[in-house]
DNA sequence: TTGCATCCGGTACCCAGGTACAGGCTTAGC
DNA sequence: GCTAAGCCTGTACCTGGGTACCGGATGCAA
């Protein structure tokens, strides 16, 4: 019932590279497993169900770093901030809102230069017949990919 | 009336650093400006404007290469697509569109884990009582950062 | 016991968009 | 001419989330 896991085997049952088995080993999200006498790793089977927790809480955009608190309850580096799910994901809805507001902004711009049938981007910085404005636009700093 | 600045002048009126004029210098995204005879680089008002145009096409959500197209006309590694603002300002639009489409998704299961009381994320995993779809979520695969 | 698949640790590399640093040269003002 | 500020090139480093490669060791079945 019980029958531990190579990681080849956990890797291939979570979809995830071998190697990524390692890294989130380093970075906190796996407990280290037992390992045979010659030093291969044997996980347990709950290590499948820990994978699968942590790439669903990534999809829902917590970073790594935050995975770790959720699992850990942010033991591991003296967080200040309340680890637990209910928190966590309501900051991150509040963070999810801020984006897609932004990302809403951005898009009206764009319409908007596609509507004034703008075509020539450094024209538009130097004529005032463009809607695009040429200063601040989110509140995002690096805003960046859509 | 039209003196040559400084990359420090240059950089300090569009607000980047200085290294930044040259990683965009090497990215084709400025022109190369003038030299001193001793070699120290001297731009023309106008590049300030060029920063600008910089910018602002990455506030509204175009990578690099794509703004090198932008200014360029996409002439400088053989693209396919139609690198004019409009054409490329409408595929902006629809990639906006489907980050936010995809960021109302997680938002909608945050939301719910939420109101479920959800509070240990591994748990959730393993019993049925916890909305979170431990499968896909969205289209994006490396959907990350809110 | 042999042979091959699998796994090990360590290190380097990838993406994007920069930033930092070292060591040396130029420029500008006095 | 001297000095300080500014600029030059080249290279390395940063974040975040992995991936790739290497040479060597192990596991397992025949």
């Amino acid at each position: 019932m019980t029958a531990l896991l190579r990681s080849g085997q956990v890797a291939q049952a979570a979809g995830v590279n071998q190697q990524t088995l390692r890294y989130y080993e380093r970075r906190g999200l796996l407990d280290e497993p037992e390992r045979t006498n010659g030093g291969h790793r044997l996980y347990p089977a709950k290590a499948v169900t820990a994978l699968r927790v942590i790439k669903t809480a990534q999809r829902l955009g917590f970073t790594l770093d935050e995975v770790a608190d959720l699992l850990t309850g942010g033991h591991h580096h003296g967080r200040v901030v309340d680890p637990s799910l209910q928190a966590q994901a309501r900051r991150k809805i509040e963070e999810v809102d801020q984006r897609i507001h932004d990302l809403e902004i951005i898009k009206a711009n764009l319409q908007a230069a596609v509507d004034a049938g703008c075509d020539d981007i450094t024209l538009c910085a130097t004529t005032d017949c463009c809607p695009i404005p040429f200063a601040e636009l989110t509140t995002d700093e690096r805003s960046g990919n859509a």
